[in-house]
DNA sequence: GATCATACTACGGCATTGCCGTAGTATGAT
DNA sequence: ATCATACTACGGCAATGCCGTAGTATGATC
């Protein structure tokens, strides 16, 4: 219970403050999920076989696998993660880098 | 089969490219890929609700509902992609953005 | 105090994917 | 010819994705 009212009045602060910085965003159109994906090109691109890339990017091999083997269709989260490494591979990089 | 042929040199000369930009990255370790998102945390921070940050980043909101209220677990994909969201918000933006 | 809109919780439910493992093939190197 | 690397192929279960509906909490407006 204390928990609870904590994380309500941490929650509180916290959104407070992303108001105060000015980062509150109201629309939010204009973004695109692909429906489609092509991961093999995605990875030629970076020059990185199905391994490196996985390991570069945190994905699972076998999903890897299975997405350019068109066995499996990557869903929604992973389309838009694709898509970030296509086009922001380096921001990947350092969000996912161990010690900042 | 020339189809096969043209994928085959396009790779190769994707690849080609990828080597001569330096981008060939081996060594890939040191990635980490969280076990556990508090998608919670990273929304009310960035000071959005749910709909609101489902809208921006992609998400389905009924993932967003699922994570949040811990009847699922995001996914290996969903889970790293957040983190981008929580360390890279704008690199997301910019990679989902329509046009440009 | 009643009403209304917004935001979130809660959950049923099926199709689909995640992810692990194993085995086979292609290719370039030694 | 042998060996290592890289990719294809697939069995298989547990788990999530995603859709929909309904109920609750809260602040605003009158």
């Amino acid at each position: 219970m204390t928990k609870t009212a904590f994380d309500k009045i941490k929650a509180g602060l916290d959104e407070a403050k992303a108001y105060l910085d000015g980062s509150a965003n109201k629309r939010a159109y204009g973004i695109h999920v692909p429906p489609k994906v092509n991961v093999k090109k995605i990875r030629t691109r970076l020059g990185l076989s199905q391994e490196s890339f996985a390991q570069t990017y945190g994905f699972a091999l076998s999903a890897v696998r299975d997405w350019e083997q068109g066995r499996r269709q990557p869903e929604r989260s992973a389309r838009i993660l694709l898509r970030v490494v296509e086009r922001e591979p380096e921001a990947v990089k350092r969000a996912l880098a161990k010690s900042a």
